[in-house]
DNA sequence: TATATCATCGAACGTTCGTTCGAATCGGTT
DNA sequence: AACCGATTCGAACGAACGTTCGATGATATA
């Protein structure tokens, strides 16, 4: 982790991570062949092979380093901290903070989540299960301390996380609001959405619920 | 549109489409091969050319095909409706009504976006413009009856989209809670936080937001 | 300077891919 | 039965891909 600690090869191997992150982030997963790697990092094709040993793996590498950082990061973060308010608000901010400062790898971790198979998946999956779980149980605890009953606890989580894991399709550094702003935005969105004033809900979201969903049965439907 | 009005041909091409957008969903647009296509649909190789004259054009196929429903459905449900917050809760109605019941098709439509390229990329991309248009501008409209001034509408725009088309990550209509309730909750979710009770968000949220930033810089940033 | 380990390389292999093309088959009309 | 357009097919092509392998250069230690 300190990055003074770091051996020429890990460096070398943060180099070709980042690279080929970039490109993953740019042209997809698929599409990026491993010449267009070895191209982008001046290096030979059988070059890269030394740091990692299937296409596969270079991306397994990139989605656990990226994975293992921002839970490691909130964990910290939350430490200390109990008023799960102030804890989902962390969370937030050290998700959207990282996504920004880490685009490329967020998005390769967002975007090619399937793109891996097996014992590899399995390992990613398993951080992602804690870290929503995290999140998850957070939201319980903020439902049950402010008398929330009538919102679907797993809808609410992972419209959280729609919210933040969206960003990487339209979100630009250069000209819209910066991370700070960013993050207060979807706090505030999601939050006073969560805790909400019932009376909006009951009074101006009740009406005709039922009488027009058929309308967009569509000819996929034959 | 109307079903009895199709061709024989027109028959046999939503057939192909509907296939090819089940494959794509499950295996992701670069991985699936107009082989896997073929066996499908128990056509020869060459035979589906006959319906498409490239891979390209296929997947232009279904997301066009797929992105004029949603649109002319949502302006359908919309008109003669006037009240702004009425007419956002319709589009998301109609949004994730139709995502959920044509969930093949949104997920190539929202995770194979960047796949295109060239014209067809440009025709699905001024669809999907218009279509974020006309929900940025009622925020817009509502921001401005409520006197919501705090939000970037930008980012409140794509939120909303966040929420609503990441459920081709989670969702699944045997485990979940049905579209109704889903709508239901996402609607709630969003409109009350956009809306939202100012309180919250002064009181509550604004409590050392500028303290812990710099903590997420991570090993990527070298 | 000899030696061992680390790091990189060029060249090639076998496979899979999207696409093409001329021929065959089908269905309806004369 | 003869015909014609619409539809489907088998076989093949060239290109691009991930990966391997033995050899070569670089670096540090003795």
């Amino acid at each position: 982790m300190p990055a003074e600690a770091q051996s020429k090869y890990d460096q070398r191997l943060v180099f070709v991570l980042k690279t080929a992150a970039a490109i993953f982030a740019e042209k997809g997963y698929h599409s990026t062949s491993i010449r267009d790697i070895a191209r982008a990092t001046k290096m030979s094709l059988s070059g890269l092979y030394y740091y990692f040993k299937s296409k596969e793996e270079l991306l397994f590498l990139i989605q656990d380093y990226c994975f293992t950082t921002v839970i490691d990061d909130c964990r910290r973060l939350l430490a200390g901290v109990s008023d799960p308010v102030h804890r989902l608000k962390l969370l937030i901010e050290n998700h959207l903070n990282y996504f920004v400062q880490n685009m490329n790898e967020m998005k390769v971790l967002s975007h090619e989540a399937n793109a891996i198979s097996g014992d590899l998946f399995k390992k990613v999956n398993n951080k992602k299960r804690q870290y929503v779980d995290l999140a998850m149980k957070l939201l319980e605890e903020i439902a049950r301390d402010y008398r929330i009953n009538d919102l679907d606890i797993r809808v609410a989580t992972f419209s959280l996380f729609g919210m933040m894991n969206w960003i990487y399709n339209w979100y630009s550094p250069r000209k819209d609001v910066d991370v700070a702003g960013l993050s207060q935005t979807i706090t505030r969105l999601f939050l006073s959405g969560f805790l909400g004033d019932k009376r909006i809900q009951t009074e101006q979201l009740e009406t005709g619920r039922e009488s027009h969903l058929e309308r967009s049965v569509s000819i996929w439907q034959q």
